[in-house]
Order: structure tokens, then sequence, then C-alpha cells
DNA sequence: CACATATTTGAGAGTTTGCTCAATTATACA
DNA sequence: TGTATAATTGAGCAAACTCTCAAATATGTG
């Protein structure tokens, strides 16, 4: 990841760029939150950032589909589904349980629909 | 954009691919938004979705910041703050003020701040 | 005006992404 | 066991991304 500049936020260097409100500056990096959990954060927002992520998405919000369901109403191969599927499993925002040779995958709990929910909104105002 | 297949979910079409809930695959077509919605919904999560740019909407929260702050908080460039500052502008998260030569930062309105505080939640549980 | 500072812009390099295709695994059933 | 279906996996390619560097623009000051 390039912009992975693990930046050292709560040190107090001014990192050889000119500074014109250090106090600004200090203020930021204190209340800065962790790197661990701002990547984590991006993350999770990177993931809901692709069209077609977000279409599974708020298509599972109706009811559990299979990759095969999901890949007729996307017009994609099953085989780009599944990979997407695969990014929103990894990062937890969608389940899967198998009957038979079909697996059912679903959102994963209440606070992913938020997520969507509150971005409809923004945009809706 | 790769992912930009506008599929034209609304049609009954299977797109020639195999099909076994054709109800849900329907009842997806339905309820689904519209294109252009989901487009730029897509494109708000995005931006959000870099740690970068996430670092500096967070330090926006708590006050306007020039190039000039941000860059030296995030130990950057003052080029490559002000590239992601413009795209952070372009979608309408951030807005700025000229002071002399000095030009001010800030998130745009309350529903920015709400979308970054909703991600912080959804990782804190 | 010349000069310094604050910021933006465009080009270019290296990385990541999202898809397709071909091959593989997992389950069901004759 | 052999065949069919559902889904996953890995390679590879074109497009997009994020940064750096160098050059340009905008504002302020002597």
């Amino acid at each position: 990841m390039t912009s992975d500049n693990q930046a050292t936020p709560l040190e107090d260097e001014r990192c050889e760029v000119r500074t014109i409100h250090l106090d600004r500056i200090k203020r930021a990096r204190t209340e800065a939150i962790g790197e661990q959990e701002l990547q984590c954060m991006a993350q999770i927002y990177k993931v809901l950032g692709d069209p077609t992520r977000l279409k599974i998405l708020l298509a599972l919000r109706g009811d559990e589909m299979c990759v095969c369901d999901l890949a007729a109403f996307l017009c994609l191969t099953e085989s780009a589904v599944s990979h997407q599927l695969r990014r929103l499993k990894d990062l937890g925002l969608v389940k899967n349980r198998r009957d038979g040779q079909i697996l059912y995958y679903s959102l994963n709990d209440d606070h992913v629909a938020e997520l969507i929910r509150v971005g409809l909104d923004h945009l809706r105002e």
C-alpha cells in the first residue's frame, strides 16, 4: 500500500516541512486515532467504495442470495462475484451458510446495513 | 472505471448466466437504487477509503487547517496533500476559505463528520 | 517592480484494483 | 465410481490510484 506511511503521528516531529500553526498540528496529533484503527477504518470504507460491491450489499439487505443469483443480478461472471464476496467476507461485512451445493450469502450484522443507510442518507440529504 | 458496468439492473434479462432463484434476482433489481446514485455513493466511500484522506478528515474535525499544517501533520509533501484535498473538495466533503496567502480547509458540513463517526462506531462496536 | 511564501498543477513511476479465463475444489446424485 | 452443478482460486491484463518532482499560479511585502 503506497499510502501506508506510518507517519508516527503521535510524535512531536515536524517532519521537515514548514510549519504555520504548530498548535493545530499538535492538536491534530494528540487527537489522532491509532494507526491500526485508522487502517482498519480505511479498509472498511474502501471495500464499500466500489459500485459492484455496493450493489451486492444493497441486494443482500433484502434477502440472502447465492453466487449465481448475484452474478445474474449484476451481469457478471460468478468468478468476479466470488472474488468480491471474499473481500467482503474477509472484512466481516457478509457471512455465508451452505445448503447442499449452494452457498447463501447475507449481511453479517445490522452494523453493515447502518453503514450503507448512512451513506444513502448523506447522498439524499 | 473498470467496474462501471451499467448492467441495466432494472431489466428482466438474465444476462446469460444460469439462474437459481429468479424471484430473488427480480426482487434485487426492483429494489436497486439508480445507477447514478449508486456511483455517487461508491465515490463517497472510496474517497473515505484511504488512510491519508481519512487522517485529513479526522484532523479537520477539530479545527480548520491549511495545507502546510496538514503536510506537517501527515509528514507528506504539500503537493500530495493538495492533490488529496482536491479530491475531497470535488466530492463536497471539505471546503476552503482564503485568508491572504493561506487557504484554510474545513469539513463541509455535519454530514461528513457523521459519516466518519459511524465508521468509527462500527469499528469500536 | 522583484522576491518570498502558499498552493496548485501536470507528468511520471510504482502499486493496487477489478475483471476474465482456465483450472480446481466441493457437494449431489445416478 | 462418474458426471453435473456451485463456487473458489490463481494468473494476467488494463485501468485507476497515490505519491514525488518540477514547474506554474496566486498572494503579500519591501
